[in-house]
DNA sequence: CGCCGATAGTTTAATTCTAAAATAATCGCT
DNA sequence: AGCGATTATTTTAGAATTAAACTATCGGCG
């Protein structure tokens, strides 16, 4: 509680824990930074290589992906869900898809508010091209790290998404 | 090393490693996702935040948070590196901060191309203003995460942000 | 049935963002 | 000194993004 903080003070004892030491958050905030600035670095170069090599966006080729594992389509709401963009950006990536002949569009027989969107043949085709090559790209992300760090990476996501989550919920309702 | 993928393909012997499997790399794109989705779900949270309590964008946010930690002032293309978005990104939004009054701009003395900004006073007051609450918010999100687990992400970011620059940097020097 | 709150999408306005071309100044050489 | 390559920034055109207001539809309930 009366601790001063980052300049590491060797007689902090056990009982000193995260909670018990004044709110400066610098590890949580540099945590943070190094998070985002991983996922910068790659999603800025997967964008590069998309726009260079197959001349498509981003963007589209996530709503793309999105359609691809589920053969029944998907509901609009329920892309924007997995993207986590806004809804409103999702109706006009999906009308130049629709222009370009990728994906089809349909409004659903149960709901007429429902709109869904499934891929064409081209665009099922299109998109297993580029994945193809995307799945390379990725994996060479990842090629300096052993197997052994990949799981553990994977885990401690998998927890930091779960810890976000119930912050960002608890936060809704007191 | 030897750790089957999802499906657990029990015959799958030790030497099967990463380099032996076949290329579907199914591992290093899940991974990608949830990296990325920790990244989203942050971002779109402090975004919402900074706008509802301070009425201020994360943009603008994080120029003031690279200037805050540089008392001489940052040249533009550093804060465009250190943020890693595009040049003509910074432009803009470093004239909406010189107009309300948060930075300053001048001509570098000993460069007439580059332009140095720094915090004003109205400035960096602000930015700490925001700052304290914002580092809160930040801590919350790994608050289920053991000190362990925390540095451990620490570790294996720093990894993987390193394997990604170097995985850029080979593809182009062939 | 008929209203009312919730839900699915669209629209609108403004901001953020990129890539690429243009401008301007500096640096390295000879 | 001056030329050519490089570097720093701006401009431009267009795509992507969000928040908020709006429209249409659905579902439940009196």
């Amino acid at each position: 509680m009366t601790t001063p903080e980052e300049q590491s003070p060797l007689w902090i004892d056990a009982e000193t824990t995260v909670a018990a030491r004044p709110a400066d958050h610098k590890m949580e905030l540099r945590l943070w930074l190094r998070l985002l600035s991983c996922s910068r670095l790659i999603e800025n170069d997967i964008r590069r290589h998309l726009n260079a090599e197959f001349d498509f966006s981003l963007p589209r080729f996530d709503i793309l992906a999105q359609l691809d594992r589920a053969d029944a389509g998907l509901v609009l709401g329920e892309v924007s869900k997995r993207l986590m963009v806004s809804a409103g950006n999702i109706t006009s990536l999906v009308e130049g898809l629709v222009k370009s002949g990728h994906i089809t569009r349909t409004t659903s027989s149960g709901d007429r508010r429902a709109q869904v969107i499934r891929l064409t043949d081209k665009g099922r085709r299109e998109f297993r091209r580029m994945a193809k090559v995307h799945g390379d790209w990725i994996a060479r992300y990842f090629e300096h790290l052993s197997q052994k760090d990949i799981d553990k990476l994977m885990d401690l996501l998998a927890s930091l998404k779960d810890s976000t989550r119930e912050t960002i919920l608890a936060r809704q309702q007191p």
